[in-house]
DNA sequence: ATGGCGCCACATTGGCGA
């Protein structure tokens, strides 16, 4: 089962390099954030016609999460049960036997901000339901944005980055919580290139210059970590024209039959 | 020192993302 996790930033603007993506990725599961449609307007027809199936919570605007796959997604579930909130991050489903759960965790903004709180009490939630839903559910992918680069090696200049959001201890204490839950970040299971990233900002030419953040993630619970043969970071999606400021990260796993 | 890009909406500027 290949796994994908892509914060699009508007799936309006960037269909037609979705379904690309699909046709030439060939996902099984595909997560995405930052959809900034209401369900209305979601593109079902173009998707379920590249052989998808699709589930997903939007608003206006702001947010928007999707769950695409080829298999059938059993028990839809949007939101964390018990947190009260407006904004459309999350959604989940079983597919072939995997419970997959798409985030969009929140930006944050800077850390004098409202925002800032806001998503540190989020991924208290998060953490807290993870937690059982790894017991409910012993294989478990989480994927999706964190908006949290976890180490220095993440960070195309730590130093720069150094206490900004993102990267801030406290950011990193919640990212670390969600590991000690028992899941892996499928990335660093392999060797991979220095500087390795994720995002890069649209300005300064930040993608050609390389100078990103990694702070899209995939998660596995030990059972599917121990069946991942690889994982990585598709760059070549943020090289095309009218791009996503995020590439697409996948991780493969290879499942009983 | 600031903003620099891109997307969205009660649009032609401001909020937000990261």
């Amino acid at each position: 089962m290949k796994l994908a996790a892509w914060n699009v930033n508007s799936l309006k603007v960037r269909l037609p390099q979705l379904l690309d993506f699909l046709a030439t990725r060939t996902p099984d599961v595909v997560c995405l954030q930052e959809t900034k449609l209401i369900d209305d307007a979601f593109p079902i027809a173009d998707l379920e016609a590249a052989g998808f199936r699709v589930v997903f919570a939007g608003q206006r605007t702001y947010n928007g999460v999707a769950l695409l796959s080829r298999a059938e997604p059993l028990d839809v579930q949007v939101g964390i049960p018990g947190l009260e909130d407006e904004q459309k991050r999350v959604i989940s489903a079983t597919v072939d036997g995997v419970r997959v759960v798409c985030v969009y965790c929140p930006n944050g903004q800077s850390l004098d901000s409202d925002k800032y709180a806001y998503k540190l009490a989020w991924f208290d939630a998060l953490s807290a339901w993870l937690k059982g839903e790894l017991e409910r559910h012993p294989k478990l992918a989480v994927l999706g944005d964190y908006n949290v680069a976890p180490e220095d090696r993440d960070v195309h200049d730590p130093e720069a980055w150094q206490g900004c959001v993102l990267v801030s201890e406290p950011e990193r204490e919640q990212f670390r919580k969600l590991l000690a839950l028992g899941l892996k970040d499928s990335f660093r299971l392999f060797e991979q290139p220095e500087k390795s990233f994720s995002w890069w900002d649209y300005r300064m030419m930040r993608f050609r210059r390389n100078h990103g953040l990694r702070i899209d993630h995939i998660l596995l619970s030990e059972p599917l970590a121990a069946a991942c043969t690889g994982a990585s970071i598709d760059r070549d999606m943020r090289t095309l024209e009218r791009p996503s400021d995020h590439a697409p990260v996948l991780a493969e796993v290879a499942l009983d039959t």
